[in-house]
DNA sequence: TGAATAGTGTCTGTTAGACAGTATCAC
DNA sequence: GTGATACTGTCTAACAGACACTATTCA
């Protein structure tokens, strides 16, 4: 019988199955309006040419949110304070035997929210990465399994907003209730009544704290200035923002 | 410039860092009106002799889920028609650099909810296999990082039965509300209110339908024959059973 | 002035939860 | 019979959603 110390001494890391992980990063933020999607464009075999999520092999002493939060950086030119107001969570793990052409490789997903950023900078990376609408996402050839991934993702967040307040992480620390009513529209894909979800949000404990003051100006179409709300502490939402019964997706 | 198909040629998997991938099963099942968790007693270093999940590595050609539903089979004992009633999704993925001492393993945790099953098999491997009460887990030193993992499927079980009919998968194909009941107050850890949740488990559209027969006796302690049912068709629940707001977990 | 928006009031239908009550069965 | 259970009825408070209304601002 060897000892604990004596066993690992005489491992030998080369007798289990090698397999590759990598992390994907399902990055979405809100552009004049629509959802968008962090896409980079494959520089190299294989899917070369292809659009795919952000990502790639995890680092040895790196964490898997770590390095989903690292490729992220890299892609967005993003650092320090923004963006660390970026939400980032994994989202799952894709590891079917035939996702990657060249070798076994497990990628663990991340999904992100983002507020408004710029375009990506082109220069930390050789693959033109862009944010895309992701209305313009079914024409698209996607990369390895990204499609799928993304659909997930798109799910996920639907339902996040429900039931928590990461709706903010889209917006800019300070914001109004209209604001914060658009970027539910948009990631829901439908309009929500005005009156009744600015009542709700307020009534909800912890989700918005006001500030105690207002926009300079009204909206460009006309209409009061309107008050301004940070995040306040909640991480959860109760009662939560429920979406409307979906018959279709019930069954 | 090389085409895809003389890269892959030419591609070289050792140029990657190697990570070892497993899976961990968080399996639940419910016994004598307890929630019960299947573990193991690891026979070799590092950990030896502590408490352990089931899992292992991921076999190549075999997928993530398909590699935790052998690992639950080798370790219950299970097959056929009664493996497939057990469910099974992924909880999500571990993979601190420091995790396990021998090498870079990131595992990927899913979760598991059976019927009542028979105690496990002790022939089909070496360790040692046992339902262990979830509420006698604070005293035990878990292997690795398991009792986070632990904690994490806890969480995802209580939540997922406010939103899906899954707490189903606890029982036998045909069940009354009275033992769905159980089900849920066992996994939740507070009583409901009988009358109560007998209605809204009925009004749920898909949750539960009618098998047209009731027990051929009453409870133990007495009462009348309650009438049996059977999972519907419904893979949502519309509206959710939430718990109680639970005001310290929220913020 | 006209149109759009911020924010509030009110009503209705649905739901959760408390409580009560009746019928049935084991012991 | 006694006590526990299955199931149903009723009431209340909370909530979602529809609608209406006022005040404020831009153009």
């Amino acid at each position: 019988m060897v000892n604990e110390q004596e066993f690992l001494a005489a491992y030998d890391p080369g007798a289990y199955p090698s397999v590759a992980v990598t992390v994907d990063v399902v990055a979405l933020t809100i552009r004049d309006g629509a959802l968008h999607l962090l896409l980079i464009q494959r520089g190299q075999p294989p899917f070369e040419g292809h659009w795919a999520l952000p990502g790639g092999f995890v680092r040895p002493e790196e964490d898997l949110t770590a390095s989903a939060r690292r490729e992220l950086a890299e892609e967005t030119g993003l650092g320090g304070e923004r963006l660390r107001r970026v939400h980032l969570e994994q989202l799952g793990s894709y590891g079917a035997p035939d996702r990657d052409p060249r070798m076994r490789v497990v990628s663990v997903a991340h999904l992100a929210f983002a507020p408004d950023l710029p375009d990506p900078a082109a220069g930390t990376d050789a693959d033109a990465a862009i944010w895309l609408p992701v209305t313009a996402l079914t024409s698209r050839q996607l990369a390895f399994d990204h499609s799928r991934i993304i659909d997930d993702g798109l799910e996920r967040a639907r339902s996040k907003l429900e039931y928590t307040p990461l709706a903010t992480r889209f917006l800019a620390a300070e914001f109004t209730i209209s604001e914060l009513r658009a970027v539910y529209e948009t990631v829901w894909g439908h309009p929500l009544h005005a009156g009744n979800f600015h009542r709700k949000v307020l009534s909800v404990p912890g989700f918005v704290e006001s500030t105690g003051t207002s926009t300079e100006r009204g909206g460009t179409r006309g209409g009061p200035r309107a008050r301004l709300y940070r995040a306040s502490d909640a991480r959860l939402l109760h009662p939560a923002l429920l979406r409307p019964a979906r018959e279709e997706t019930v069954r």
